[in-house]
DNA sequence: ATTGGCACTTAGGTGCGGCGAGTGCCAAGC
DNA sequence: GCTTGGCACTCGCCGCACCTAAGTGCCAAT
């Protein structure tokens, strides 16, 4: 039993390594099992049975299928780690990052990079942030401009026409109200912190202090779009001879922030690996998708990944990810 | 003369319509021209010989050539205005927007999804705009966050340390005399205008001003990253049945935020149209981009456009791009 | 200048045979 | 009883020859 999942292992392997099926004879000979052809067949039409591998056409070795790679990976123990030339890759990387926009930026290009395969960041979720900040500015007497400052370093912007005007006073007393009753707060929360605000001004404002809330609610919670950016998709085409079938549904599934967010899911800290079939959406029903969580403190607030063939190097490519999300972690906690 | 240009017409509305190259016999019955296929062929070893057609192998018809197209495209007194159930999608994509991240974000959905090709926009240039207000937010005592907003909409930040601790009231008056300098002008003059700041304060500050004006000139300028968005890839492999060749480098080309910007060049009002080889990218040359200029203000402070294959259909290309880039532009003007 | 006719070229499809890779099964061996 | 060598069998793939369809260039006639 032990030795049939070597041989499992040996296929993927191969399969990986060489992109072509893999058949009993090179399988004996290329890796160091100590027996003969005829034996490692028998042993391949067991997996066969199994459902762990398959073979494309009677004259042609075997290739895994997707509750193959699945086993594969349920037994690694270990992902591969980085090389040095990579880890100092990932540092240059990161190191002149300004702000949240360029960590994010840089981050998905890094991943894809390093993966070559199309990489996918989610911006820290909002309503998993807390508020660093509320700015109200004037534009003009009835017009103002809304900015939400998340301590992930997020910022959220609104504009906003007044029923009734404002003067300097009455903005800088509201301006102070909502920063002393959120800042450090969860933004999930502020609904509940923000609920009676306008019971703290005389009669004449409530109006505009309830429009002034609503629109800053709209922007912590309903709103709140989850960003997603998406590099590497040229990775897509580098192992693709079929293209029109294999490729084309990959990237018009891409291209919608629903399926991406699908695909990142709910952010945790664990590696999640989906193979194939295991997704939902059909059209990437012929790629694997490996996903972890990150984040400044240690908890995650997003998920960054990778989306690849489902014939990719799955110890090298988990390895990868969860590199780059400690990584980008530990970076959002030291400098934004 | 001329009737060898209505001709070439043809041959490119024929082939763009079909995909296939196009030969006299077709020619003469698809289009109302009364003359004979004879002639015809006698009129297309003219335009071979001028190099404005091409035939890909002896036993079959004509396709332009780059300079084939560029000449129809010269040639073209109109473009095609837009249906009007396209005009109503336009409205209602653009509708819902809250911020300036959200306008472009739809707009190059919108216009990918109008042409079918690959959409790219530009956000707004920060050295075309002017200032709207500049934030200052003490994260602690010696750590600051810069906000600066500007008159598009689009919205930078910079985290900073300080040499030395500052407090409330400094705080309060570096916020307003960088404002009172800053607002309403152009950021490409933002370095003149808070050249000297540091001689309004007393002695002891200058330092933590010299880093404040020295941040908010590399948001304003130095640093200020031309961002750009992409979308609509999947419309790459609609029309290509070759993929490695012909998707590939193009997607490779996408992935590089310099080329984007080559691309869409300096932002200007006409719409400007480039073929094939005419363009300076070697990935590119199986592509056509056309690009013009948007802005709140009516001139242009930043470049739409599309890329898509030669073969593609200009007029109503051109009258896509034309039209979105017109609607965003009045969207910006009265929401942002 | 235009046109019909005709010989010429070539891409692409089809049918055929041989080759190679890989398997499953069976009988012999450790 | 598991392992192994041998062998017949199955297909996919490649190269070849052949044919058809499409389109051209050229020439002579109008």
């Amino acid at each position: 039993m032990e030795r049939r999942m070597e041989i499992l292992r040996a296929i993927v392997e191969d399969y990986v390594a060489t992109n072509e099926p893999v058949g009993s004879k090179v399988l004996a000979a290329r890796h160091g099992l100590s027996i003969s052809p005829a034996t490692i067949r028998n042993e391949m039409a067991a997996l066969e049975d199994e459902g762990l591998i398959i073979q494309p056409h009677t004259s042609a070795g075997r290739i895994p299928t997707d509750l193959g790679y699945r086993v594969f990976v349920d037994r690694l123990s270990t992902v591969k780690p980085l090389s040095a030339p990579e880890r100092r890759a990932i540092d240059k990387f990161l190191e002149g990052a300004v702000d949240l926009d360029d960590v994010v930026a840089r981050t998905v290009r890094l991943l894809a990079q390093v993966t070559h395969q199309v990489a996918i960041v989610q911006y820290p979720s909002l309503t998993r942030s807390a508020a660093r900040h509320i700015e109200v500015l004037a534009l003009s007497p009835n017009r103002l401009m809304l900015v939400l400052i998340a301590d992930t370093g997020r910022v959220e912007q609104r504009i906003l026409d007044l029923p009734h005007a404002m003067d300097e006073s009455e903005l800088n007393m509201v301006r102070s109200k909502l920063n002393s009753r959120s800042v450090g707060k969860k933004l999930a929360a502020l609904p509940d912190l923000l609920k009676d605000l306008e019971k703290d001004f005389p009669d004449n404002a409530p109006t505009n202090i309830r429009h002034i809330v609503a629109v800053i609610l709209e922007m912590a919670i309903e709103k709140s779009e989850e960003r997603v950016v998406v590099s590497g998709t040229a990775n897509l085409a580098r192992h693709a001879p079929d293209f029109n079938e294999s490729v084309h549904p990959v990237l018009e599934a891409l291209e919608e922030q629903v399926v991406l967010l699908r695909l990142l899911g709910e952010a945790v800290d664990e590696m999640k690996v989906k193979i194939g079939h295991e997704q939902e959406n059909k059209k990437l029903h012929g790629t694997s998708v490996i996903t972890t969580g990150y984040g400044p403190t240690g908890d995650a607030v997003a998920t960054l990944g990778i989306i690849g063939p489902t014939r990719m190097d799955y110890p090298t490519s988990m390895g990868a990810v969860s590199a780059v999300a400690r990584y980008v972690s530990r970076f959002l906690q030291e400098e934004i």
